[in-house]
DNA sequence: TCAGGTTAGGTGACAATATCACTGAAGGTC
DNA sequence: GACCTTCAGTGATATTGTCACCTAACCTGA
């Protein structure tokens, strides 16, 4: 049982993890960082789900950019590899829990794959800042990050932004968002 | 033991499988259609590797849109739901092979997403080309396929190709794409 | 072998997004 | 308040995507 603090890098590259982790508590947020030094946001670790994934990824040693940073204080049990194959061997739940938590990553990282490549960046974002403000309206985020969980630019979250609060949707202080409707920016999110 | 013929949708919206395929022989491409109807390459299934990503993602009941199809004929080894089961639960190598062949397929999807949120268009389509070319210069390909696997349009490749064709990179005729420099086109394709 | 249909490819105009190079503004610290 | 750092705004330009439409190549059947 280990406890993490929020802010943490607990894998990724120069940081391999030896252990395969189970969150009881807190979430976890998978990113990559590309060659040119911009990130994307790929999917996030919740409590009650599994890094077996990205912990694996790191077994099959492979080149490998991807890393992962606790967005909130972190409780999770550690499972050592020996356990994991022995729980492995003889728990038919096991077995499903954490092929299930593979299929999900993979369906999550299928839709990432559909939003960057044909999804418009107004869409993205307006359904990203709901999904991010889950308690209340408030969102204290920068352009920057919201640029990373989309990987895109900050200029074009600038912009996006811009025009969001002229419309009303929103409005913005330095770090802070505030979600003013909720409704239209769920329509527009939904706009394919 | 089945087998398919080149050109068949194997698994996909409206296909869903019920065994776990073992390809033998043959190569399965792995490509999404977004709603917007426009569709992307994420990977290929060699002979050797498993299918059991995406039937496991099949059965993960999640909405789901990718597809499999045959792009030579193919052999493959169908293996029931239960005798998966019962594989994994008696055989370390199996569980290995099954995991890793995950974690593969999530570190193609990782790059995947690189390349499609940060990769410039012209060093995607020069690496693809190499890629596809495995026997000989030529190519028997149309734009069209090519923007199916870069996830662009149409247009781009002709454009990009016509380009690549007055550096003397490739000649081109109705469905054929002939490498005339391979230097030339690799040094384009690591350009980060 | 030609007519008509179908598919592959070309192209201009324009829209959306990314990149670059700045600028100013807000907040923290001494 | 002076200074520094981080955050945000913006114009200019490049790249990529979209739309509309055209031409050329191939196929099929009379």
């Amino acid at each position: 049982m280990i406890k993490v603090p929020a802010g943490k890098t607990v894998f990724g590259p120069g940081a391999v993890p030896d252990n395969l982790l189970f969150l009881l508590d807190g979430r976890v947020r998978v990113q990559q960082t590309s060659e040119s030094g911009r990130d994307i946001v790929l999917y996030r670790v919740e409590a009650g789900e599994s890094c077996v994934l990205t912990t694996a990824c790191l077994l099959a040693h492979e080149p490998y950019s991807a890393e992962g940073v606790t967005e909130t204080d972190v409780t999770a049990v550690a499972i050592p590899r020996g356990a994991f194959d022995r729980l492995m061997a003889s728990s038919q739940e096991f077995r499903d829990f954490v092929l299930t938590a593979y299929a999900r990553r993979i369906t999550d990282l299928f839709r990432v794959i559909d939003d960057v490549a044909f999804g418009r960046i107004d869409v993205r974002l307006a359904g990203r800042l709901l999904a991010l403000a889950t308690d209340g309206d408030g969102l204290a985020t920068t352009h920057q990050q919201l640029a990373t969980e989309l990987g895109t630019a900050r200029e074009v979250i600038s912009r996006v932004l811009h025009d969001f609060q002229k419309r009303g949707f929103v409005a913005q202080s330095r770090g802070k968002i505030t979600l003013l409707d909720r409704d239209q920016i769920a329509k527009l999110a939904e706009s394919a």
